[in-house]
DNA sequence: ATGAAAGCGCTAACAT
DNA sequence: ATGTTAGCGCTTTCAT
């Protein structure tokens, strides 16, 4: 009654070999033409869907994409994954995200289910600290590093963000304010992204003749709670910073709201430059300015990455630039 | 060399059959304790992943549920497909995202793909506007419609919010405060979700011995742009709204934005009730009021009603209270 | 132009 | 306790 239909059931049911039907959906010349009219006909009536199973253990691809991320909440990841996402329609692939909770035991998990998938690309934000899963990626399998990428890349493509100038025009918009006391939080070193952007902040503060006060410097996990923390501890004690550059989406989030709740207001009390900008950001106040970056490009050269095709598959780094948004916040 | 591992490799390797490996791997008991260890030692070492598509093939059902959401940008979304990734995550399920764009054209599409995965459920928002779209869906695959509701449920199950108390306390909450022009945007009639949303505005209206000013009472599509457009004129004319209830996720972000454009004070110039929380409406002004569903929760019961198990397969409709959100902006 | 056979990875059902 | 067979849906190869 209920059985899926497949090409076997349409052929007896038409009374023709199994092959014929096979030809004749897949487009081959040699099936008469009014015969493959019929079969197309009652393929469509029956609603037939060819098997993704049967194509994958034929070994043709399973045309699945792994997308490995942190979490959905950051409006950039799900930005991300919404333009990704699209893209991969367009494609025809198969999206299948997994949540890492940068927990590197999580994304072991996710690799391993998309192994069962025989998943053909996995694009992942790696979470920081561990160098090893990538053993766990078999050969044929291809990874794109996103957004962050690890100390030893061997295999695996890139695809990152340029904000180097970025975090240098906020820092000098910042001096050029009027500021001197500008504290940075950040990314750990575990992720070479995160030690980029902290030199890039070091070195513009050096070119305007500051030193960077070691107590206005903290880096550590790319999480909303260590933002708020360390938002909250730069701002008050003896010496307090007067303005923030953030260096994370999470961080920049939980530092924010650090400063909302502490009653704070930007950029009066401190100079508030974001990282990534979600569209609330521009609600906020007089709006958060922010180091921007270019999502939906991100999504659409991620895809370009996704067919070995269009270059040896040799692992490739692509790197785009950020913009810098100044709205009322600093 | 680079080969995929299968038992039957395992098993040349180590120079038993087959099936002694499959036995060994899935904890058949008739193994030989020592050559069970040996087994499970050589498919580790090896990393060894079954195959998910020899299994769907053999009828083990596919492990795959298809998440079907309008998109990823909306933070009720994102928290919905966040949480619910953990579930299935934690239930060993394969979570296929697709989205839709409230497009039924891409909805169709999207539950095409699942049939080719075998997905043996799909929990979806429903497009506004469609009926049609179930009669793709195989009698063997299961329908979860989340938020919104198709006017002829059918097969599917529903897990829906019952919002008209909160709805009703948030017109109750206006009046008190003042307000008789209180304007109304939401989702349209074509889902029985949205009708029962302008009913609960309209009946506490008329509670309150207000009859709705059919000017501001405003439906359509559930988006940004349909929220933004309807919020501005709202709020102009000669005869102006004082208030302002939303009835939807998109529909709330859209009017919000307009009102901040226009640099209305809330809720001085404007009193607003928004719909849905996402963790920014605290933070704007002094905080938007809101309509807050219980996203972790729904995810919880959505995966409950994953497996087929704990009750007859019936459809069953779940639905779960909202909470009125007071903060400053109504 | 059409059909039959084989094999992809796996396990239930039979041998042994 | 271990091995052999068959078949899930599909296409490639080799007949007819």
């Amino acid at each position: 009654m209920s059985d899926r239909v497949t090409i076997k059931s349409i052929a007896q049911d038409l009374g023709v070999s199994h092959m014929t039907v096979s030809r004749a959906l897949s487009g081959h010349p040699n099936v008469r033409a009014d015969l493959r009219r019929s079969i197309r006909d009652r393929a469509a009536a029956l609603g037939y869907v060819r098997s993704a199973a049967a194509s994958v253990m034929r070994g043709d691809g399973a045309r699945v994409v792994g997308l490995l991320l942190p979490g959905l909440v950051n409006e950039f990841y799900a930005r991300f994954a919404d333009a990704f996402g699209r893209c991969c329609e367009d494609l025809e692939l198969h999206l299948t995200i997994h949540l890492t909770n940068d927990d590197a035991e999580r994304e072991r998990l996710s690799i391993r289910r998309l192994r069962e998938l025989e998943g053909a690309v996995v694009v992942m934000v790696p979470t920081p600290g561990v160098d090893g899963s990538l053993d766990l990626i078999p050969a044929n399998m291809r990874v794109i590093h996103l957004i962050r990428q690890r100390s030893r890349p061997r295999r695996a493509s890139s695809l990152l963000v340029d904000d180097g100038v970025s975090i240098s025009e906020a820092v000098s918009h910042l001096v050029r304010t009027g500021h001197e006391r500008i504290a940075y939080i950040g990314a750990g070193r575990t992720l070479s992204s995160g030690r980029e952007r902290l030199r890039s902040y070091t070195k513009a503060m050096r070119a305007h003749g500051l030193d960077p006060d070691p107590a206005l410097v903290r880096t550590g996990s790319p999480s909303f709670e260590m933002g708020r923390t360390n938002a909250l501890s730069v701002v008050r004690g003896t010496k307090p910073a007067s303005a923030l550059v953030c260096g994370g989406f999470e961080i920049s989030n939980g530092a924010l709201d650090a400063c909302l709740c502490a009653g704070l207001s930007l950029p009066e009390d401190l100079a508030f430059i974001g990282y990534g900008d979600p569209s609330f950001y521009r609600w906020i106040q007089g709006g958060i300015s922010t180091v921007a970056l270019p999502v939906d490009e991100l999504a659409r050269v991620a895809a370009s990455m996704l067919s070995p095709g269009n270059a040896a598959s040799a692992p490739r780094s692509n790197s785009l630039p950020t913009s810098l948004v100044l709205r009322g916040s600093g």
